[in-house]
Order: structure tokens, then C-alpha cells, then sequence
DNA sequence: AATGAATGAGTATTCATTCAT
DNA sequence: GATGAATGAATACTCATTCAT
């Protein structure tokens, strides 16, 4: 990498950090394109360069941000089906579940940055295209992981939409609100109920 | 009702009428105070009046439909508690959540309207505010539902919790995106999802 | 008095005195006739009917709260005359000064109220029209006083001038401000002024 | 300079031109930001680039006015001590007194601005502020003249005080009322006062 | 004498975006 | 690649005042 490429380099990732953390503590919409240029140091002009507006570098950090969630998850579902090569498919499922869940739990600022965004929509563009989310082949994964056991389902498209509403849905209110419980006393019934989904869905 | 008290009902009316035209089709942040009161024919100072910002308009319209709403539901229910006293509960659960569904399907403005504004916070706050929807006591209906049979479940308000933020993420997503397929495919899995979650509750 | 002419007083004397209230703590500036009338508990309309505008409302205050002030330090020369018939022009002076100073020392929100309108142009509306504080026969009061011992002046009008400037901003921004020091501290040093301003303009 | 930086001091003292134009002739408050950027053929935007708020340039506006009264005041100073070196200090006060004064004559605008900005309170903020009246060290400058002959004071600050507040307040009413009388006739009254303030406080 | 609904002109301020340098 | 001065449309909200009832 040349000095001025690594140069280009610094400027972008200065804005993707600055940015994030003023989305995190300001909030998105409070937060101007002059803030954002402000805190990483370089002029109006140097943002428009980069991205192509705010929204763009949103989509940005959601996709870095999601990567990383993912490849967490995925390297902790390993370890599991290492340590117990016969796991049922709903367990590997809420590992998933749990090692996001567990991550955000640690970090309300993300859940607040993501929002609604890490929805259903967001796997399904994930799912489908090999390149939002480099590295992590969402498709394959999924297919492995509902097919490892040779058990065969009713839709399973719709089992994983089902999973992961109830989950971004009811995780991000607990998460933000602090109602109607903690996480913490939440999960089990959350388990149990991702248990009874998969199973109704299990021909 | 006096001539006066008749012009300010019609004004006001106006302004509710006009203000959700507008925000269901530009869209909430599109509709400037200046859209509103230049369709519903009035003086911007009429406006601040009757409401004390835009977010209080909005507050208003979303009590007056999602009050629509649970009043249907609730007529509907109990058209069927008559022709059939033995139902269960997780069957009167999901008449009321067909019949929201198949309001909010036929009306998709109203669904993008609402949001994530239909979640359970909402639920709670006309769980614990009987005033918020007048005439509708939202307390006293759950609880009157899930002990009509002498069932004893583990959590109620977490079963309640768990099965509001299902249906209404996973349907909001589906109306709005149309993806990952139509309501009608979808309603079965999610009406079978919901009998399996309210099993686990049940001690 | 009617009963119709009663109430008619009570109505102007809430206006007024809530008014009061309203512009010493909020200050004039940013309180609305709406805060006035909602505060006095009467219709906007009435505001209207009672006083031109905010101006004059403002100038109704001033002119009791003044009345007030000198008809108290009138009364306060008076005992002191009578307990010393000799009394030398600049002590009846400072006398009448110390007994405004003391009372809005007490009061630094009429202070503040009255700012800068205390002050020689007002006296001078008093001076020569009589009707403007009732009772209060401020060019007369004010000939004697000078004229008491048989003293002749330079030009005893611009000498009661820079006494009444002197007093009324040095005093109005110590109260306010508090700053340079105390009034206490500073009154020795202001009357000490004043005994040499006469001075300077005795013949 | 280049280009580009001259360009800029244009259109800063364009808007520092026109708004001093704008609030003498129309007043302040009914001078508008608008008002201001059409008379300086800028951008709206273009005010809030170079000043935080109205208040921003209206305070750029009083320190520049007011450091040119000081200076003028300095310089006249300077040659009356050149011709005359030995002054009393009250004298000194005088000239100083004298310059200021006859300026403001000549421009009632001027002194309508300042309004009662010009008081002790800012003369407080340049004595302990070096900077704000760039130039001009107000602090040293008074301490100088007061202790030039080898006087001694009671209480020196309290007698800045004392003097400054007579004459901002009484100078000012005398050129926006035009009342009690001229500032010609007003002028030795003042300055015997000024004389008969400084012996009270002479030790 | 009193009401209070209605007015609408008016104001400060923000901010994404551009483009000449 | 980078700058940052300049833009100007856009917006929410206020409030003194009126007048039909």
C-alpha cells in the first residue's frame, strides 16, 4: 500500500469511527455532517469524497458492525459442535442467539445504533448476497445448520424469519426500554419459546 | 352543541384527517406543519391550538386507530366466545391477533403509519392507562382471557410480551416489505408459532 | 361600589398583580399575555379591556411600585424633620436616597422590574405632572426641600439630576450584579458623593 | 492575503457594516437576521458561518465601537501630558471623560447602540481582560493615572465606579432625551461633580 | 363586560451539498 | 485528493391582536 493510499485510508476510517461514536451518544439525527467532519479532522469537502451521504455511511457501519456480531457467533456455534458433535438443530440456533444476544446485551449503544436494523431484511440481504457481509457466507451457514441433523422442515425460510423477529424484536425493546424484565430473566422463556417454534416447524 | 363548539370540533377534525393523509403518503418527516395546516384549510397558528407539536398529533392518531383496532378485535371475540364458551386461550388470542392482521392487511398506509409505534409498550401503556383508550379496558380483557378456563400459566405478562412482539414485528415486516412471503402464507406458521409459545407457558 | 364595578376591580387587580408575578420571575421579556390572562384566570379578551398592551401594564406597575417607594421614604423625612427641625439640605437628600436604597435592597426583583426606568426621567414626568403618582406632590415636595434652610443653588434641577443618575445606576448594578461590592460597603462612599455634589452646587 | 481570505474579510465586514447600520437606524430588536444578510448581499447562511447568533455580532459591534472611544480617549490623554506633566489626577479623568463624551455628541446613533452597555460592568471586563479590547491595557492605563502624582485613595476601584456610573448614565440620558438640558450646559456641572467625587476619596 | 377561537406574519436557526481553489 | 467558504431552502414555533358570540 502506498503512502497516499494508506493516507486515504486513515481519513476513511477516521470518519467511520468519529461517526460512530457520535451516532451512539448524540443519536443519528442529532448528529450533522459537520459534526462527523469536526471530530475526524478533516474538511466538508473530504466526507463527499468518501461516502455518498449519511446514509451511506450508516449502511456502512451496520454491515461492519453486523460482520462482527456473525463471526463471533459463528467461531462460538464451532467450538460447541466440536466439544458435542450431535447438538439438535434448536440448540445450535439459540447459541446463535444467545452469543449476539449476550454481545449486545454488553453494549446498549450498538443496539440503539442498529435499531431496527438488524432485522429479518437485513439477513435476507445478507443471505443473498455473498459481499454485504464479506467472509461470512450467511446462506451456506444457515443451510448447514438446519440440515446437519438430516432433519427435514416445513419452510424453513419462514422458521428462520419467525426466530429472528421474535428475537430483534423483543431484544431491542428489553434492551432500550427495560421493560417488561431484564434480559437476564428474560432468555429462558425466550429459549423455550424459539424451542417450540422450530418444533412446530419440524415435518 | 353550540355553533362554536360544532366549528371547533370540524377544524379540529380537519387537522387530524389532513395531518394522516399527508403522513401516509410523504411520509411522517416529509409533512411539514405548513403541509398540514394549508390542506386542512386553517392558520398555523390553529394548529399549535389544538395540538402542542407534531409529535402530539401524531400521539392522537395513533391512540384513534390502534383504539379502532382492539374495539373490532374485541366485538369480534366476542361474537365467537358466544357461538363457542369452551375456547381456549391461545384460540382467543389468536382471533384477536387475526382480526388486528386482517384490518392492518387491508390497510398497509395504516401499517407503515403505526410503525413500530403497535409494539408492546404501546400494549402497556393501555395496560396500565385505562384512559388512553377510552372504553377499552385493555387490563381487564387479558386477564379475563387468560383465566376463563382455569389455566395457570408460568408468566403472563412475559407470554403476552413474547407473543405481541412476534406478531408485531414479523408482521410489520411483511406488509410493509412484502417479503419473505404474503400474509396469507405466512398466518399459519405464525398462528401455529403462537399456540406452541403459549404452550410453554402453560404450568 | 356595585357589584358589577367590584368585580370589574378584582379582574384588573389579578392582571395586575399576577403580572408582577409573571415579570419578576420570568422576566418581561418572555412573558406572554397569554401566561398573564392564564395566569389571572380571565380571557385574553379581558386583557385587552383592561390595558392597551403589554407596554402599558408595564407602566401602570411602575407607577404604583414608585408611588410606593417614595411615598415611604416621604413619610421616613417627615419623622426625621420633625426629630430635627435643622436638618441640612444634602441629609434630607440622603435620607429620602437611603430609604428607596434599603427598601430595594430588600426587593431585587422589583430592582430588576423597574431597571432602568427609575430614573430621572421618570421623576420628571412626577415633577411636573402631578397626576401621575396621585398624592405625591413631587415638585413641591421637592422645592421645599431644597429651599428649606434658606440655601441658594447653582441650578438646583441638574443638581437633583446627578444625584438621581448617580444613585440610580450605581445602585442598580450593584443590587444586580453584585459587583463591585456590597451596597453596604458602597453607601458610605455614595452618600459621601452626594454631600459633595451639593457642595458643588451651592452658591 | 490570498484571494480567498480577502474574499472573506469582505463579506465579515460587509455583515458587521450593515448590521451596525440596521441596528442604529431601525433598532436591534427589529432589526432581523434577514434584514441583515439582504442589506449585506449574503447567504443566510452565510451570517451563522461568521457569527453564533445575533448576540455574537452585536457584541463584536460594542467592543469595536468602544475600543475606538478608548483609544481616541488614550491618545488625547497622552498629549495633554506631554504638554502638561504635571496633571491631577482628576484632571486626567477629565480629559478622558471630555474625549469620550465628545464623541458620543457627535454620534447619538452611537450611544443609542451601546445603550447601557457602556457601564462599569464592561470597563470591569477590559480592566481584568486583556484581550478584549486588543490594545488597549485598560487595567494598567487606570493604574497609572491614579497613582501618577503620588495620590493615595480610600477605595480607588470604588471610585472608578462611582465616577463611570454618573457619567455613562447621565451622559446617555441627556443625548437620547435631550433633557434635562444640553450636554454643553450639562458639561461643568459634571465635571465639578467628577472634581468633588475624587476629593471624597483622596486620603 | 367577557370570552376564547382564530389568525398569520414573523424569526431564528440548521444543514446537506457544491465548487472554485 | 483535499479544502472550507458559501449557499438558501426548509422548518418549527410564537404571540399580540381581533372579533363574533
Amino acid at each position: 500500500m502506498g503512502k497516499a493510499e494508506e493516507n486515504k485510508k486513515i481519513k476513511r476510517n477516521s470518519l467511520l469511527l468519529q461517526s460512530y461514536k457520535l451516532f451512539t451518544t448524540k443519536g443519528i439525527s442529532d448528529t450533522s455532517i459537520s459534526d462527523i467532519v469536526n471530530s475526524a479532522g478533516v474538511a466538508k469537502g473530504t466526507f463527499y469524497f468518501y461516502f455518498k451521504d449519511k446514509q451511506d455511511i450508516i449502511d456502512h457501519l451496520i454491515a461492519h458492525k453486523s460482520e462482527h456480531l456473525l463471526k463471533t457467533a459463528s467461531e462460538r456455534l464451532r467450538r460447541h459442535e466440536n466439544a458435542n458433535p450431535h447438538l439438535p438443530v434448536e440448540e445450535k440456533i439459540i447459541i446463535i442467539a444467545d452469543s449476539i444476544i449476550s454481545d449486545l446485551e454488553k453494549d446498549p449503544k450498538l443496539v440503539k445504533f442498529l435499531n431496527r436494523n438488524l432485522n429479518f431484511g437485513f439477513y435476507v440481504k445478507a443471505y443473498q448476497d455473498e459481499n454485504l457481509i464479506p467472509g461470512i457466507p450467511v446462506k451456506e451457514a444457515y443451510d448447514r445448520i438446519i440440515s446437519s441433523n438430516g432433519d427435514v422442515w416445513k419452510n424453513s425460510e419462514l422458521m428462520l424469519y419467525t426466530i429472528i423477529e421474535l428475537i430483534s424484536s423483543s431484544v431491542h425493546d428489553i434492551i432500550i426500554s427495560g421493560t417488561p424484565c431484564s434480559l437476564t430473566t428474560y432468555k429462558p422463556y425466550l429459549f423455550d419459546s424459539i424451542r417450540a417454534i422450530v418444533e412446530t416447524f419440524r415435518i
